[in-house]
DNA sequence: GATGAATGAGAATTCATTCAT
DNA sequence: GATGAATGAATTCTCATTCAT
């Protein structure tokens, strides 16, 4: 009894941020669901209220306008991608395991798994809004912070990575998994597509 | 020949005569234009037509709907990409002149400085509409003329190149491209970024 | 030789009538087709014009407007059920022939049997283009006749009918046809059908 | 009961409370108005909204379109239709009132009298929308209960009416009266149209 | 006379958003 | 905070009609 209460009270310390989060993600499930199985035409506040369960008038409590939904769906798609990769390449390197690289790689073909025509969508958004950038500048800081440690990254590698490399391998990687999802190929699901996209970098950096 | 099937449902009338051509074009240019100067949300058909000098009535007799407009408009794009990468391909090779991969890379990069804001959001569209695997068929279709003819593509190279590697170096290369005109990076006019292409592809085939 | 000549001479006598005649017809035969078929939403003059395998601008240089095609097939369906009724009730009385309300309401059953529903949707529009009391000065032409000869039609009969008693009995027929027609009802094609309204004729001519 | 799971796809807000069926009522009430005073040409979805002093947005809350208005106005009317000759067949009869068959004829022709062009023209679009069977199985279900009580109906009748029978005469009945309507006839309003109505009842039966 | 592309007023319908309860 | 009926500006699309060829 005693510890229902400590559990009770840890919960009432934000009993609204806790209800609200609930909310804002079934209305992520809702929008996602529908872009999904209906496509971007279907899509409308009050349907994504109605699929999601709650009133529309809920629904503007939480989002200012129907934009700020897709935006704010994609700004956690590209934060999900973001710490999925830095997670990966942070791991520590226990011998025989996986290198960074295929690491790095595995965990993004993992994330574009997951919830595909609703991820694209809300990142189209994300862009048309003029919020693109915030993309960009996601792959930048990944692309920084493998630029910064190009060194255990890259191992036997001596000059530093140039701007140009970062973006053209970063934006090949990402555009060729991108390309297998949106085209539903069954690579995406192969081991085989992993091993090409690793020595696609590794070609890329030997040299 | 094929392209006609496709787009017979898709255009009412056929731009057989000069003047519906002429009308088709002004359509395209008009909705070019809209979506460069105010974006996607800007778009209806009032104003295209208004655009486009034609009455609303008349846009309808060339196209059923607004999304026929935009898929009309991708196929045209892809047509056009996978024509000029073919054709750059297809140039005989004097000596000195640039070799097959940069030419076919350069070529594609031309494709996309053009008109990049109406080009992506028409292709965004013949995706969600449904009719995504014919871009897919046509960057296939360029990767087996790439495939077939790879010991003049690839020099040197002796066995043949299997289907995922040249999955991933076509979307890798169309991928990057693709998202140097997005963010809209300097990159894209340099030739600095022509050459790195280059080396990705040329290192991926080399080992 | 002199012959042909001779109908050739006849034929040119009114050779704009005769084919002005014969596109008159095939209008008449679309509009009919397009109602059948697919209901009264569905009938525009450029989809009559298409059907009829004649250009819009022709089908103008017959018609005013829309309305007065359908005006004009409904004149022509009235004038055909006034003179079908009218002949039925000319012919001789041959000793044994069916008598002259039989032959009447025989008469008018068969024209109920044609074209059921461009017929009613041709005479609706002529009712609520303002034209209605056409139908019904047809109705009253066929019903004074039917006074007048009271005696032959209604042997045996004494005072002359009044105008209450021909309104209700006229409309009491063509009203059961008519609602056998929309229902399509399968009484409409039997002989016991005839047989009852015969004997609602004469019932209330009796007494 | 039937009624309501008849008319579920066509409303779209079910009329629980007492406003949405205020609601409904004003729309009716519009619709009818212009359908007398302007005619069905004049009959459109923003206009109606005008006239009863709502919003098109809430007339489309109530009906899904434009036709599923006037098809919900004719089952009301016949609803109506139906209700009001039961009823009036249904009295006791008191001695010296009104006998069955002038009860049911008076009932009928004061429905006619009330709202004339709407109802002639949402019948016809309940026709033409394919719910006709709707009006039939109303008259059908009068027809049934006047069968059934032949003997109270027509004293002295001894054998069963017969289905043609009663097909006859229901419609008769019915198509005088909306001719009188449809024509605008004075008859409409006299004793004497309805004394010859029953009369017609009358003889048809005796014999 | 025939043609049919062009027209554009006008009708149907949607859907983001508000606000009284 | 939640609700959901109401709103109406905005948009799509139709179709009767014209007129240059």
């Amino acid at each position: 009894m005693a510890r229902a209460a400590q559990t009770i009270d840890l919960l009432r310390r934000k009993p609204k941020q806790t209800r609200a989060q609930d909310t804002v993600e079934v209305i992520f499930e809702a929008t996602a669901r529908i872009l999904r199985q209906e496509g971007r035409a279907a899509l409308n506040t009050n349907y994504i209220a109605e699929c999601a369960g709650i009133s529309v008038g809920t629904l503007y409590q939480y989002f200012p306008d129907k934009q700020a939904i897709l935006v704010a769906m994609a700004r956690r798609e590209i934060a999900a991608d973001e710490a999925c990769v830095i997670k990966a390449m942070s791991e520590p390197a226990e011998a025989g395991k996986a290198d960074l690289v295929r690491r790095a790689i595995r965990a993004l073909i993992a994330q574009f798994r997951r919830n595909r025509e609703a991820r694209r969508i809300a990142i189209e958004t994300l862009i048309s809004e003029g919020y693109g950038h915030e993309q960009a500048s996601s792959i930048q800081k990944v692309t920084q912070m493998i630029g910064a440690r190009s060194d255990r990254f890259l191992p036997g590698r001596a000059k530093p990575v140039s701007h140009a490399s970062l973006f053209v391998i970063t934006r090949a990687v990402s555009g060729v998994i991108r390309a297998a999802s949106q085209e539903q190929s069954p690579l995406l699901d192969s081991q085989k597509f992993e091993d090409e996209l690793v020595h696609l970098v590794r070609a890329y950096f030997r040299s």
